[in-house]
DNA sequence: TAAATCTAACGCTAAAGAGTGTGAACTTGT
DNA sequence: ACAAGTTCACACTCTTTAGCGTTAGATTTA
């Protein structure tokens, strides 16, 4: 339903009932649950969509996004992680998908400022957990601010994984100040920074600069990614591991 | 089923069986679960009670027992804070109680080490939620450790909510290290301090001493305190304020 | 004021989940 | 080696919960 709104820009209530054959009711539903994650805008009578640089820095829809990249790319993240080191990560989603798998190299030390990735990882046994606090914000579901950034910098681990919503040739970029934050200092308290993004945010660019790419000890990106844009990147003396996409 | 083993000290598998009416297989499934929360030792043909000063500081235990009374105490601080204004509290299932009523004093700026609380109040509008970190102790389900002290030691707050295992006329006391750390940390950082403890913690002592009584500016016990007790805090110029307990 | 739209409350249905028992395979202790 | 004890996998039941529609009442718009 979200898809409908997006193309048609502006839809009607009853003209949504009709296309999904459900009640008024739900689709009121539906649409309050949408506007409160932020996704489109309800007036009376319909809805319309969202400016897109609002949503993209969406959860919800982050979610949904490029799942079977994530998976792809978060085995192979978990591949470079030895047992019995620590690790820290952001609140992207490519890092919870990082998260499912790490069961998988227990004994381990965590550390993320990330709820979703806490509430998942706390009852797993082998997993030390350590959270980074701050101000929680509903929007990405993680803990930001100066209280995250102090506590970031009064830690040192020996992987970081990261993911940004764009990368150039020279940078990684963000939309959110609070975030960019974040994962600086996180950059800066790793032994080893991985750059985890899907071919997506390839050769785009947002708000504010990251960091550049040579921050980045390794960049991890799918087999969805263009040739010429690997390259590019191999090209500039950075490497860059591919994983490989299994599901459709 | 766990009170069974504590009256007996020690059962056989097959005799809890029996008693309960539920197959054997059950009684280890059950049992199983206990342990995990420490409240029982399983050994082949049966179980044990664990040690009390084991499974007193357990959460399990905790969240089961004077809930009537957690209530009413918490009802009662509530009333302390005022809208607008920020709180901290700790990892204590008093706290717990406290945290469910406080919606009905929002707009609040809410400060904790709690997981659980922090789930909780995560979805709540009106809420500004600020986690600490630190390292994960199961047992607790809370953030403590270095990291957490730290963190508390860079924020003040206008109410500080906490509660003991144990209070006698002079101190309140605790029997993990850790926690007592933290908890003396937020004693240091808010402007006015709250002491919450049921009437069971009265007139005992634990290991560690968290605090003189007087770094609390407002003690709040149940009515089912006994009156002499409640006397004697006052006679030493504290504040002790009564809730009434309600149910049965 | 009338029509359209929205919200709240209740009941229904289908799916999900927790709890339990059975029988087979495996461990442990004597 | 045998018996008692334990664990695992599967199937079954019961409870819980999420989602939808209907109706009735409130709110908004023309």
């Amino acid at each position: 339903m979200a898809e409908h709104v997006m193309r048609q820009g502006s839809v009607s209530m009853t003209e949504l009932a009709e296309i999904f054959e459900v009640s008024v009711m739900t689709v009121h539903r539906d649409l309050d649950l949408l506007e409160s994650q932020g996704m489109v805008r309800k007036f009376r009578g319909g809805a319309s969509a969202q400016a897109s640089s609002v949503f993209e820095s969406n959860i919800a829809y982050r979610k949904t996004a490029q799942t079977a990249e994530k998976e792809a790319i978060a085995r192979h993240v978990v591949g470079l992680i030895e047992p019995g080191s620590s690790v820290m990560f952001d609140d992207s989603t490519t890092a919870l998908a990082v998260a499912r798998h790490l069961v998988e190299v227990t004994p381990l030390t965590v550390v993320t400022n990330f709820l979703e990735a806490i509430r998942l990882l706390a009852p797993v046994p082998g997993i030390r957990l350590m959270a980074l606090g701050g101000e929680y914000y509903p929007t990405h579901d993680s803990f930001l601010g100066v209280a995250c950034v102090d506590a970031v910098e009064a830690m040192n681990t020996d992987t970081v994984v990261v993911s940004t919503s764009a990368v150039s040739d020279r940078h990684a970029f963000h939309q959110e100040q609070e975030i960019v934050l974040v994962k600086r200092a996180m950059l800066a308290s790793g032994t080893r920074c991985v750059l985890a993004v899907d071919h997506t945010k390839l050769d785009r660019v947002a708000l504010h600069r990251v960091a550049p790419l040579e921050a980045f000890d390794i960049i991890v990106v799918d087999s969805r990614a263009p040739e010429e844009a690997i390259q590019r990147l191999r090209d500039r003396h950075h490497r860059v591991d591919v994983a490989e996409v299994t599901e459709p």
